[in-house]
DNA sequence: ATAAATCTGTTGAAATTTCAACGAAATGAG
DNA sequence: CTCATTTCGTTGAAATTTCAACAGATTTAT
């Protein structure tokens, strides 16, 4: 466990309890980690929510799939960040998406019953705990505002300028890097592949943009 | 304050707590009662989030509006729901939506600083109310992927029937009300009004909906 | 290093959405 | 009750997206 410690204290679920507490606390809280290999999946659609995911090295996808196949990516998952807690919290007996691997990846896995229950050791840290998950919340509701206001667009262009616009300002420069290949922003934008290739090369031979691979460049930032 | 007691009750904020100190509670966290007519703004978009919302009496939609005044309409809010409450927990700089009133309504409003932080007479009911605040926000966390995976679609017609078909699946009836108009519904669903109602006339027509202004009814259902 | 598999950009045709405009119906105000 | 306003369904044209197919590039596995 020691060695997951400097991404542990950065985690959001642990803000404002000692490195000792920490570990002690992950002991009473029965933490497991596992590892995946990429395309894995670390949480299958339509089981029981039980498990509070914490992603400790590697990068992961939420995604929806409907009857027909479409795919529709939700969020990304970095180190730090944690993962199915809503569902976990909310005690959802079918949680409506899975949670694949998109790099080889390890993952810290908490019974989240051993969270909201006060557990037999009564190790005092819960209030802490769900302090941290309810901030945890309200900044991934706010995270869902965002990528509505994105995907409310309603042409690939607009999609694509908006969620760049966002990625731009959050790295606070206009290079930057995006966690998705073509496919993947594709279905976080909900647009076809073919067709967000085709204009993201456009607004490359408009000089907007400068695109190689997963890093962006704008050149001249519409709006 | 009596009077919205059987209201209050309901809502999930105030889950396990008594009806007198519930009362008690009210004047501790400095809650206070604003009526609104219809159309007016409860919440403004650019705003810093203070307050959390809970609704009395009345129906208001969450909305947000991008550059060009294209309008997006995020989740409707009825009596003993919460609003505003990720924002406020969240201690966001810049609400980027707006709380808009849909009929008349009764709204009460809570300094979220008093339930986040410990208030002056120490009343101890933080832990409960913070605890109620988790759950509300997983929960609405859980409303949102709904929200994606019926907006997520790619023809209005699948998303027309994606949400009908919730409406249907949540009143546990074939026949149901939806709490918007068209352009209301076209601006939930993120797409244009007049094919929004040509769709409906298609669906109609084909014997698989029937409706009445808000009103609707499967005949057939789909899938 | 080589072969296989995957990812990406292009294309053109078909399907769908958006947009603007209009009249009818419903609602609200005085 | 009447007039003004808003909502709603319909239309056709223009713009955009989706779909399928393919070849070149890149990555992965052996």
């Amino acid at each position: 466990m020691e060695k997951y410690l400097k991404i542990l204290k950065k985690c959001s679920l642990f803000y404002g309890i000692s490195d000792d507490n920490l570990l002690k606390m992950l002991t009473c809280l029965g933490a497991r980690i596992i590892g995946f290999d990429k395309k894995y999946t670390i949480f299958a659609e339509g089981n029981t929510a039980k498990y509070i995911g914490i992603m400790l090295s590697g990068t992961a996808h939420t995604v929806q799939m409907d009857y027909f196949g479409n795919r529709s990516v939700l969020s990304v998952i970095k180190p730090t960040h944690i993962f199915g807690e809503a569902f976990a919290c909310a005690e959802a007996e079918n949680v409506p998406v899975s949670v694949i691997a998109s790099e080889p990846c390890e993952v810290m896995l908490i019974d989240c019953g051993h969270i909201l229950h006060t557990c037999s050791n009564n190790c005092g840290f819960h209030q802490q705990l769900i302090f941290n998950l309810m901030k945890d919340l309200a900044t991934k509701n706010i995270m869902f505002h965002q990528k509505i206001e994105i995907t409310s667009k309603r042409t690939t262009r607009e999609k694509l300028l908006a969620y760049l616009l966002f990625r731009a300002k959050e790295q606070g420069a206009d290079s930057f890097d995006i966690p998705f290949d073509r496919q993947a922003l594709a279905d976080y934008l909900e647009v076809d592949r073919s067709g967000l290739s085709a204009e993201i090369s456009k607004l490359c031979r408009e000089g907007i943009l400068e695109c190689r691979k997963n890093h962006f460049e704008f050149l001249n930032k519409p709006y």
